[in-house]
DNA sequence: CGCGGCTTTGATGTTCATCAAGTAAAGTGG
DNA sequence: CCACTTTACTTGATGAACATCAAAGCCGCG
């Protein structure tokens, strides 16, 4: 369950989220922004945003890791991304269609920032230099989409799988020793792929001494060998 | 059409674009794009953007269709969407990097319009509503190609052929009976298969009755069939 | 006219999905 | 806390889907 956290006391001007998104704003609008903000705490394996849902809320993810996805109605869902914190994780549909497009869902507990939309495009209307970060992060993020969507479209099982490695070791973890936050099949829901066939690429790179596994824990004996894998062969 | 132009020869104030685009932008700073503004003509089969070229210019295709797509090293391209009059075809990469992370080529003859960037970041920082329209036309554009890649990946090769097919006959030509603008190699770069086996899908669509085919030209003789393909069998 | 790219079909082999069956782990309710 | 149920993980066997290779006809173009 949710539950809302009231904010006695503003903390956005502390938020990491200014520096990026928040640079043209004044102290005033900042002020406001935190006033009307909602804080969201999710447990693991929660819905965070519900495929065909009215689009109403600005949110960003502040703390945590989330995946992106569409839920297919023979039960097939598709992986499209994964967000981690300052993503925006309405970002998709939010200006494009008044209903959410995918679904999200928190991998571990996460916490994610609501705003008004309303009040966002008010800041559009009166605020340019506003607009143009915000139009620059969204399409950064498609930009980044899009490009790893290409890029496992070009790849072979063993190139799939050692992509979604590397991006957790890189991207997300920065240690060559991690705890996997997804399940074998939701790697096979990102990567296109089924489910048996990635327990049998890891099982692979474990024989091959390319990686250690033990259950949820993974460490990447060979980071060079894996990258040359992701980028083909 | 009563009123007085300043500028006789500018015929922006009459391009359709404008009802979609242009919609926040003075008379005065139409005229001034009108003036700035250069037009390009392609034959067909052209290289329109150079994937690694500097983002200098904000283009909008005029007439014709275009494909965007990647251009890997081994010779492999891989298309990712196609452009019709009216798309904004440096939309990808024009606010995200500097420069250009794929390849426009036309497919047929084609016109195109193009304003220097730092013209539209100029009206983005003055005309706010500006902005919007243009984060929106974005934002519809992403999530479009997003969605057609993800339902590309979910099909086998007749749904995914099928898909294609239909895309032409109802988004492109509006029309049942038209002449194919890209070559089965193509289609394959698209869709993600060999180009054999479009060749296959395409000789089975025919001997089904579902399809005919004289070289380019194609007529789907069961529209509802292909379509149900189209979105799964 | 000849060259190169496009199209087509057939034959062959590989990759991967699917089915099956069993173990392990993680919830769930009494 | 334990029995029960469900979900996740794993391996093997099988077959289908698809890529690849090969060969030949076709078309447009210099």
């Amino acid at each position: 369950m949710a539950e809302l956290q009231k904010n006695t006391t503003c903390q956005c001007e502390n938020c990491k989220l200014r520096d990026i998104f928040f640079n043209h704003l004044t102290h005033d609008e900042i002020i406001d922004i935190c006033n009307m903000r909602k804080e969201y705490h999710y447990a693991d394996n929660e819905r965070i945003i519900v495929q065909g849902e009215k689009v109403e809320k600005f949110m960003y993810l502040k703390e945590g890791l989330v995946k992106l996805y569409l839920d297919n109605e023979n039960g097939a869902d598709q992986i499209i991304s994964f967000a981690r914190p300052l993503d925006f994780i309405s970002i998709l549909s939010v200006f494009s269609t008044d209903t959410y497009q995918y679904s999200v869902s928190s991998l571990v507990p996460s916490s994610v920032c609501v705003i008004n939309i309303e009040m966002i495009k008010e800041f559009a209307t009166t605020n340019p230099a506003f607009t143009i970060d915000l139009m620059e992060k969204l399409s950064l993020t498609t930009d980044k989409i899009l490009h790893e969507s290409l890029e496992l479209k070009r790849l072979n099982l063993r190139g799939k799988l050692a992509m979604v490695l590397h991006m957790f070791s890189t991207e997300i973890f920065s240690s060559t020793v991690f705890e996997l936050p997804v399940t074998r099949k939701e790697i096979a829901e990102y990567a296109g792929v089924s489910t048996e066939n990635i327990i049998r690429g890891m099982s692979e790179f474990r024989k091959d001494k390319l990686i250690r596994i033990s259950g949820k824990e993974i460490e990447i004996i060979e980071p060079d060998r894996l990258k040359r894998i992701a980028s083909y062969g």
